[in-house]
DNA sequence: ATAGTTTTCAACACTGCGTCAAAAACTAGA
DNA sequence: TCTAGTTTTTGACGCAGTGTTGAAAACTAT
């Protein structure tokens, strides 16, 4: 322990941004950048505080290690990727379309900070602190996947398995796809890979094939 | 450099096994049981040199680094994971009963080496010596699906999109979905897991509800 | 100005890595 | 059996990165 705000900031108190505050969202941002560098394991806390103008040892006035950081930077992020998805989430029926910008969304993001998305949501042992932000975050994405496929399921669509089973299969699916899309940028036709995930996660899910 | 043999032995020479293959082997014999036990990140050369009967500098005789070590130990189990899924690769039609068959044996390998199962196959940046077995593995795996997609097609089954793709992806949500299942090995019926995921495989790949 | 708080930093101790050269154990030929 | 050559083992060294601490410096509010 002993650093300046919990690992996680809850919800921030309403003073004044002072200036560590400031320092700290500096370190963050800077953090976002680093990480897209290189694999974290390679990165060094006396890089991250050197890329927000602080000492080695100033750092952990703010985070207790990397992987607080890291988690910090995933919380930052989360906002967004709820949004990507929230427009098919909230329609009916298969809406094929909706799922396809969503994980076109999801790609664009993945394309950008593609490094640390995939150790922060792939890797065995990202840390505590990720860990625990991760499980939140998958576990309302399922959720709400969950949700919708009982929901389908009500509507007559046919279902092919427990549903927060499948939920989970089709956010794996689309994490390690986009984590292939992310190591091999030029392997595949982006166009064709949304495609052929959008009608994978339709298929995997509601066992249909659409048209097209 | 300056280990005993190349980092992933090849073909074996034909020598008698000399003192220093039995040290080598049971290197990889302590590490399969290390690895078992924690986070590879969390081992160090010391435990794994200890547990085979060597002081820490002697590792370096035999590998050059943890991640070599475990590239041997993953090398080592590479025919078994082979076996597992052979019979249905050389099968006919869907034939869901030996996907099954092919998928629990993978469960129960998983099951026991789970921990580090996951950390050659899912983490981003295991190093470059298990990065080369898995591409191998991984690519080795595809291309035999990759054919049997293929050959179902040339049969008249529908299939849902590009076949090296449909593989990956297959491969992957096996994967992911194995990994969980060692994450939380009592959040799910184990049968249940089995016929789940290999209905979801036959949708995934052939968009078809099999009956049942 | 000044007392209290927040922020910064240099110095220290510690763990684990990888190298090296010398010692020890083993092997084969005379 | 002795001996010269090879294989294996080891302790000691230097290095890089971590996390802590106590004091200095920079702020803030009275």
């Amino acid at each position: 322990m002993g650093c300046r705000v919990g690992g996680v900031p809850a919800i921030k108190s309403r003073r004044a941004p002072t200036k560590g505050d400031q320092r700290e969202q500096s370190l963050v941002e800077a953090a976002r950048m680093v990480f897209r560098e290189k694999p974290i394991s390679q990165v060094t806390i006396d890089e991250l505080a050197g890329a927000a103008g602080i000492t080695r040892s100033g750092f952990y006035f703010y985070f207790e290690s990397k992987q607080a950081l890291l988690a910090a930077v995933v919380d930052q992020r989360i906002a967004e990727a709820d949004m990507e998805m929230s427009e098919w989430l909230a329609s009916d029926g298969l809406d094929r379309d909706a799922l396809r910008r969503g994980l076109a969304r999801g790609l664009a993001r993945w394309k950008v900070d593609g490094r640390w998305l995939r150790e922060a949501f792939l890797a065995p042992y990202p840390g505590p602190e990720v860990q625990q932000i991760r499980d939140r975050l998958v576990q309302q994405g399922c959720t709400m996947f969950s949700k919708r496929i009982e929901r389908d399921a009500k509507a007559g669509l046919t279902v092919g398995g427990p549903p927060d089973l499948l939920a989970k299969m089709a956010v794996n699916l689309r994490n390690a796809t986009f984590s292939d899309a992310y190591a091999n940028p030029d392997e595949f036709d982006e166009g064709e890979l949304l495609d052929t995930l959008a009608d994978a996660v339709l298929r995997l899910v509601y066992g249909v094939v659409t048209a097209g």
